[in-house]
DNA sequence: GTTTATAATGAGAACCATTCTCATGTCAAC
DNA sequence: GTTGACATGAGAATGGTTCTCATTATAAAC
């Protein structure tokens, strides 16, 4: 549940955190902007919602539901949905399809970073790539090459499937 | 219903056929193809099972389950969701998922072409896009940046959204 | 500090896409 | 045409997600 995400191209994984200390706390900052954006659809940032937000800031890769019951076990399971539901229509949370069932949830990007996803196709295991100017240099050239007059393009993803580090 | 897939950057799009004509039939070798891949995990090539494939090789896009019934209403909803699976682990099918709560389905890049899809966010719809070789160059160039030493790439995803033509 | 209005919470029921069950139908080989 | 194996259809079961409603917490007004 530390908080590691993949550096494509370097070929060093960040260091997980030692085991027993906890992960940084989430920047004051983005609090504030969580609370700023709850406030603007008339919704409250209660202590469970700031347990959501801290949940899904320090996983640093998408997480189901059960993931997010398991890593803070005081919330009830309607509560959560509910709560994500919420955060989701304040523009807090954003909803990504994996490969299984669950469905997957991480917070917006202007909050935790541009990304993009690795999937893996044996344990279904979302992680996030922070892109390289590379990388980003690429998909630009690609959604230009992509967009056509007959539609509007608003957002582009780009994931990679294939096996994780565990999986092999 | 007819089969309309995004050329990305001519503008032009591909004219509907007329009203009351039939979606040309599909090659009779992609049926054999078809067959063949069914033979190989034991499975018959029934009538039931041809019409899925005509459906999916006839919408240019991929379908949704209700879409499917609507399109062959002879077939029943246990039997079109236990064909698809026989199909999809026969390597004909693929899932897709959109932006909905249904799974969406599609044939297999090599029956049906390679392509990637344009999601829109109003109706929902997914729609193919057949990609240009400048567009090819471009994911390629991405798929290398974001390929790290950590993960196995197997394939990618590569997908627009906004909203299209009807919804704007 | 108490009251009051409003929103948040929790347990469980309801919903609905998908999968499973089982009785029946169909096909191919002998 | 008999036999055996697979395919089909109707409906039940499953499971992720959403809804309901009674209770509790919160913020503002007094």
């Amino acid at each position: 549940m530390a908080a590691t995400r993949h550096q494509p191209g370097s070929g060093s994984a960040t260091p997980a955190a030692p085991v027993g200390i906890a992960a940084p706390p989430v920047d004051p900052a983005a609090h504030r902007e969580v609370a700023l954006r709850l406030a603007r659809t008339e919704q409250r940032y209660t202590p469970l919602r700031r347990a959501l937000v801290e949940v899904m800031a320090q996983s640093g890769r998408p997480l189901t539901m059960p993931e997010i019951l398991r890593s803070s076990p005081e919330l009830s399971q309607s509560t959560a949905y509910r709560n994500i539901a919420t955060l989701i229509e304040a523009g807090v949370v954003r909803r990504v399809s994996g490969t299984g069932d669950h469905g997957r949830f991480e917070l917006a990007e202007d909050l935790s970073g541009h990304h993009h996803h690795l999937v893996c196709l044996s344990c279904g295991k979302v992680s996030d790539i922070v892109p390289t100017p590379r990388l980003e240099r690429a998909l630009r050239e690609a959604v230009e090459a992509a967009a056509g007059s007959t539609f509007a393009v608003i957002e582009h993803r780009f994931e990679l499937i294939g096996s994780c580090t565990d999986c092999r």
